[in-house]
RNA sequence: GGAGAAAUGGCAGAGUGGUCGAAUGCGGCAGUCUUGAAAACUGUUGAGGGUCACACCUCCGGGGGUUCGAAUCCCUCUUUCUCCGCCA
């Protein structure tokens, strides 16, 4: 969410960014503004009403103590009347700050200037590509038929348990999530975030801390009966724990990681694009978070860039870096990098990375702040980023690394899976 | 799931209708002393709104109510603790 004080004094920087969105916010920033301003006026109005009323209230009090019980009683009906007042007062104001905030709601983060103006993925930028597309053999397979010729993942399965995307994996194929999910988790401690375990279901308060409320419930699983949602990525979790929040400037950054399953219901989605791997409704991520000091957060983003470069290096796939553009950038980022993997046997790029840099949009509303060096008060920068997702790096290893023997297991992953490989 | 107790500032903990945004202690910050540090002493120290700045308003787990007036009384929800039951 945006702070009204920064669209108040930026309004023409706010409304310039928001239309790399494709977003024409002119009208949705002005009604900010007056709602703001009848908001102030109501508070104002109505602040006054009750400094007359605490004020006679003393007045009674006193008047009580010295006996003067008829003069207190006329007081007495004078606050009843200021009561009547302050309350018309309160509802307006009530509703006036719940439509201001509904819209706050709507408005998305503005876009750092790097960000492309842009509609789709097509108006993405390559910033980055490493490693090389490696030479299939003739009868190179995609992963779904792979999985399924060596029996490691199931989604037949996986039907017939739950549904479509939930699949099962297998013997080596489980093995090899639990390996992968170690790795990740080895890489990124040993690079400085902490280790956590986070729940799995998360209340609205968190949804709406993170951004996925209250616009986007039709895209987690809703427990109604608690009226819990199922996480879509360790974000909500990992993200919440700063929520009401003020740390010290002494304790940032806070760097952590956890590793989750995801659950997104994915409405809408269809076609090739969902084969296999490619879109599920529940999978595998391992999550970095960060909490920054404003004048660092920009630094940090480059260095997690950094870090999920060295894992793919690690893992030698062939990878490239985007810039998201303004109208692939999600509602809460100011600055996206996705990372995608060349899949080579479906001849395309899978994403397996997204890493942001939110500002203060997550911030303001989780109220998370630090105390800055004037002992202040102030919104951190909040980052993340999949350090990975397993599906799509899943998919890209049984692609890139099979050989007409079965799939080899890359180097790093060996000593996790206890095997070097799958036939 | 049943019965009982509780929730107050960074922490501990007082406060049962007005003088309470809240005693006291610890912690934090600044200063005195000291070559420096520690100790001791002195001062200071919650958040949000509002204002050029003050004033002023709101907040004692969340929500609602009683009252001229609520941290304090009532209702409700949540959470924690103790006991019982169930259980990986």
């Amino acid at each position: 969410m945006l702070q009204v004080a920064f669209i108040r004094e930026n309004k023409e920087l706010v409304v310039e960014r928001l239309a790399k969105r494709n977003i024409n916010a002119v009208e949705m920033i002005n009604n900010v503004i007056t709602f703001d301003e009848d908001r102030r006026r109501l508070q104002a109005e109505l602040d006054t009403t009750l400094a007359e009323s605490n004020r006679l209230s003393k007045e009674i009090g006193n008047l009580y103590k010295s006996g003067e019980v008829e003069k207190a009683n006329v007081l007495k009906e004078k606050t009843s009347l200021l009561k009547d007042t302050s309350k018309e007062l309160s509802e307006l104001l009530g509703s006036k700050t719940e439509a201001l905030t509904e819209l706050l709601y709507k408005i998305p983060n503005i876009p750092n200037e790097m960000v492309p103006r842009g509609n789709s993925e097509l108006d993405n930028e390559e910033v980055f590509a490493a490693g090389t597309v490696p030479k299939l053999h003739d009868k190179a397979l995609p992963h779904w038929k792979l999985a399924k010729k060596y029996d490691i993942i199931d989604f037949e399965l996986g039907n017939k348990i739950t549904g479509a995307g939930f699949p099962v994996y297998k013997g080596k194929g489980a093995r090899l999530q639990r390996a992968l999910i170690a790795y990740f988790l080895d890489k990124n401690t040993a690079a400085g975030y902490t280790e956590y375990q986070l729940p799995l279901l998360v209340n609205e308060a968190s949804g709406i801390g993170t951004g996925q409320l209250p616009d986007k419930e039709g895209q987690m699983y809703h427990v109604t009966e608690d009226n819990l949602y199922l996480i879509p990525t360790a974000e909500v979790p990992g993200t919440n724990i700063f929520r009401d929040v003020v740390l010290s400037e002494s304790e940032l950054p806070v760097c952590i990681t956890g590793y989750t399953p995801c659950f997104r219901r994915e409405a809408g989605s269809y076609g090739a694009h969902v084969r296999g791997l490619n879109r599920l409704h529940q999978f595998d991520k391992v999550e970095i978070i960060r909490v920054e000091h404003p004048s660092e957060s920009y630094k940090a983003l480059d260095g997690m860039v950094d870090h999920v470069k060295d894992i793919l290096k690690d893992l030698k796939l062939p990878y490239r870096i985007l810039r998201l553009c303004g109208g692939d950038t999600s509602f809460a980022s100011a600055l996206t990098y996705d990372f995608e993997v060349f899949s080579t046997a479906q001849d395309r790029w899978l994403e397996i990375s997204s890493v942001s840099n939110f500002e203060t949009f997550q911030a303001n509303r989780l109220k998370l702040r630090f105390k800055n060096s004037e002992g202040k008060n102030e919104l951190a920068h909040t980052l993340n980023g999949s350090s990975l997702a397993l599906p799509r790096v899943l998919a890209g290893i049984l692609e890139n690394y099979q050989t007409e023997e079965g799939i080899v297991v890359p180097e790093v992953l060996q000593p996790y899976t206890g095997f070097s490989i799958i036939n």
